[in-house]
DNA sequence: CAAGCTATCAAGTGTTCTATTGAATAGCGA
DNA sequence: TCGCTATTCAATAGAACACTTGATAGCTTG
């Protein structure tokens, strides 16, 4: 068959973005990316790798058709090609943690005592109703680039600082960058500490704006 | 920071499936496995690579979690995990088109000439109205693993010795393994050459599966 | 229980991928 | 134009991977 190695040109070509997905620093970059679009040595600095080395994989992501690659003056922003692209992403991830123990051992890890959580719908329902107050507790800049409506942004490392703009009586949600992001976690210990009942939402910015960035319907 | 060091481990647990997708033989055994469960070495002899090769690439997959292992007697079965992980595979290959162009080009060169398409809505209409013959040109043992409601089973290699079974007037409409699969294009390209008008449909079994396997409604 | 088939394992080899280093380039502002 | 910063390029060493070959293990059948 001469289709035979035009069939191989062909899964080869698929393999590329494959590739992609192959190494745990370009997921790392990704995950940053899926917050907001970025340059090269805030992702470098981000994900504890060389500027150099960044480089490099941001250019294969970029090769592969993941991320757009745009210049603004001396400096260059990469940011996800598309809603599929990122899709792309969180589907695979999600998978991981549905097929590989090792993901979720490895999450329960890193993520330190797991908290109360609330789910999407219900969220928006305590939005609506107004008793509860929604926390981005992501940095300043993730939080400027897209937000869930009603969020209020406090990063975490200014929360203990601001606790007092929090209504005493009234249940707080913090949100993060998704499920494996460890600053909602932490952010919810702190404010329990502090005597708030407070809950993570279930999953982060990325997943809500792909759901359709559902908003609250005001009273 | 000692988390650093079990973020790369979730990072890297995540990337063990993400390495599943960077192989080209892997993909073209998770092809062949989006029809139906198969032993190893109708996957070795169905992809042109050795028993032992093919065998470790599937354990690779099943490492990943992608695909499952059932011993049945003298031989091994392996089967997609899940309809996430199929569905994970069609979207890695979709945006795989949707973003590299070579990826279309090498499509190109391997299926040849284009024919004429119907989408899924189309077909349903058309089925139901029940003026077209639905044909699965796949092989028979495909077919036999499930298939589209309403179709026949004519493999492809079978396909000229029996024309007569369809029926003169009507339109047939011939589908396969999916987009990248050669078999209903060429199908298409000798029905028009027996003087009957056909179109394939625009993906295959899989696809429809994983939209739910509408079924025509019977006049 | 021996023969035969299927699948896996183990070791070896050539290739590809990754991270590092140091140098080169592009745009910006003085 | 010069110097500064951000990014990329090029070369390299080491690690990981893919494919081959030959041996081994598991099941089935006679």
């Amino acid at each position: 068959m001469a289709s035979a190695q035009a069939k191989q040109a062909l899964f080869e070509a698929i393999a590329v973005m494959g590739k992609a997905f192959s190494s745990p620093r370009r997921l790392e970059l990704l995950d940053l990316l899926a917050q907001a679009p970025r340059s090269v040595d805030e992702l470098a600095r981000a994900s504890g790798q060389s500027t150099a080395n960044a480089s490099q994989h941001l250019q294969a992501l970029h090769a592969a058709g993941l991320l757009t690659r745009t210049r603004n003056g001396t400096r260059v922003l990469y940011a996800f090609a598309g809603e599929d692209a990122l899709g792309l992403w969180l589907s695979l991830r999600d998978a991981s943690v549905a097929h590989l123990g090792e993901v979720e051992r490895a999450a329960r890890e890193y993520l330190g005592e797991e908290v109360e959580t609330i789910g999407r719908e219900d969220l928006l329902e305590r939005l609506a109703k107004g008793d509860v107050v929604l926390v981005d507790v992501r940095p300043e800049e993730e939080f400027a680039a897209g937000h869930i409506e009603g969020a209020r942004s406090i990063p975490l490392e200014e929360l203990e600082r601001r606790l007092s703009e929090l209504p005493p009586g009234q249940e707080v949600v913090a949100y993060c960058r998704g499920p494996f992001c460890a600053y909602a976690h932490e952010a919810v210990r702190r404010l329990n500490e502090a005597g708030h009942a407070a809950r993570r939402l279930e999953d982060g910015w990325p997943e809500w704006r792909l759901a359709g960035a559902p908003a609250p319907k005001h009273a």
